[in-house]
DNA sequence: TCTGGGGTCCTAGGACCC
DNA sequence: TCTGGGGTCCTAGGACCC
């Protein structure tokens, strides 16, 4: 038996317990640039329309009484840690999943309900914010039972009371089936998750192939064989920006993405994390992206490997038109620090 | 409505080796 | 002279998640 521990609102409750004053109010955490997106809304601020990836001009018109907040990812980062503590104090296997969610693994605990309910109430008691649980047999269960009665939920469901709960909801309630998929399904007249679930495997692999298509089919059955992971090690790490204005021509980007190694590098040294494939990322002004990468011998994690690489990928692909992203990405992180072949937990595969 | 930043995993194709 | 199958490593792009 799995829980799945959501916290309500995340970066904005906690900015809330900084400014009580503003409770009630419409308040969004969004970076200030012409392009920057709302990260989290508050609940008051979502019923304008205002949710998180909204296009932060497009929420002060959508709000024009929302208070606006930059985000402050260390401070968050700090609260999350304090949620987690929480979680672990009361059950030996968590599996962080980002900043605000974390599922339990319930299994060796008798009354699990009763036992992810103290939880709750212990986040709340410890640290003054609320979450939404789920609880079932599977995370994916979990999930989708965490999302049924936010904000401050908790609800338990079976397989088979998700299945008949959700059958006739679209399938992107279910994690894993994205915007593309969604958008394939409808044009293939499979519209709901009750009628992905009863198309055929050998249909489903015609449409999505041997892999994918089976594994919709399961996801749709609420079928989720997936293990819990207590611990993850990173196998990359990069930095990116997005301009406020496009760039132009090598010499700008060069700076840029100087700094951006710095950045990166200054993070991994203090880590003393080092990888082998060092890649960029450039999207043009009309968002298409292209990527580049150069895997040497030895792992490297010091400024001037990282820059000539860098640079020389960039240099070759030679950008000619505006650019709008440049990213910087240090991968295969994790390949020298033998890191325990942890229990592979087979994503998307598992179990047949 | 012109779309962030930081990640993960999957796929397909090519190189290379046995 | 051509044919072959399997395995691994790498790159690039895509889908997805928080």
């Amino acid at each position: 038996m799995y829980a799945l521990v959501d916290m309500d609102a995340f970066y904005v409750s906690v900015e809330l317990q900084r400014r009580p004053e503003l409770r009630g109010r419409p308040v969004v955490v969004a970076g200030s640039g012409p392009r920057a997106v709302v990260t989290t809304a508050s609940y008051e601020a979502r019923r304008f329309g205002v949710f998180s990836a909204t296009p932060a001009e497009r929420a002060r018109r959508l709000c024009p009484d929302a208070v606006f907040i930059p985000p402050d990812f260390d401070h968050y980062r700090a609260r999350s840690r304090e949620v987690m503590a929480v979680l672990r104090a009361h059950v030996d296997r968590v599996e962080v999943v980002g900043l605000d969610e974390a599922y339990l693994d319930l299994s060796g605990l008798e009354r699990h309900r009763a036992a992810a309910r103290r939880v709750k109430a212990a986040v709340r008691e410890a640290t003054g914010l609320t979450c939404s649980v789920g609880v079932g047999p599977s995370k994916l269960v979990a999930k989708v039972a965490s999302d049924l009665e936010k904000p401050d939920g908790f609800t338990e469901l079976t397989a088979g009371e998700a299945r008949r709960r959700f059958a006739g909801s679209s399938p992107a309630v279910v994690p894993g089936i994205g915007p593309k998929t969604v958008a394939r399904l409808e044009d293939l007249g499979v519209a709901t998750l009750g009628a992905l679930a009863a198309v055929s495997d050998t249909r489903l692999c015609e449409w999505f192939g041997p892999r994918l298509g089976p594994y919709l089919g399961r996801l749709a059955r609420f079928e989720d064989t997936r293990g819990f992971e207590t611990a993850r090690v990173a196998k990359s790490e990069s930095r990116e920006t997005t301009f406020d204005h496009d760039l132009h021509g090598l010499p700008q980007l060069e700076a840029a993405l100087r700094r951006l190694v710095g950045e990166l590098c200054t993070t991994l040294g203090r880590q003393e994390r080092r990888g082998r494939t060092i890649g960029i990322k450039v999207r043009f002004s009309d968002f298409a992206t292209v990527t580049r990468a150069r895997t040497l011998d030895e792992a490297v994690n010091d400024i001037g490997t990282v820059s000539a690489v860098a640079l020389d990928l960039l240099r070759r692909l030679g950008p000619r038109r505006p650019v709008r992203l440049l990213g910087v990405r240090v991968a295969g992180l994790a390949e020298g620090r033998r890191a325990a072949p942890a229990a592979r937990d087979d994503q998307l595969s598992l179990s047949v």
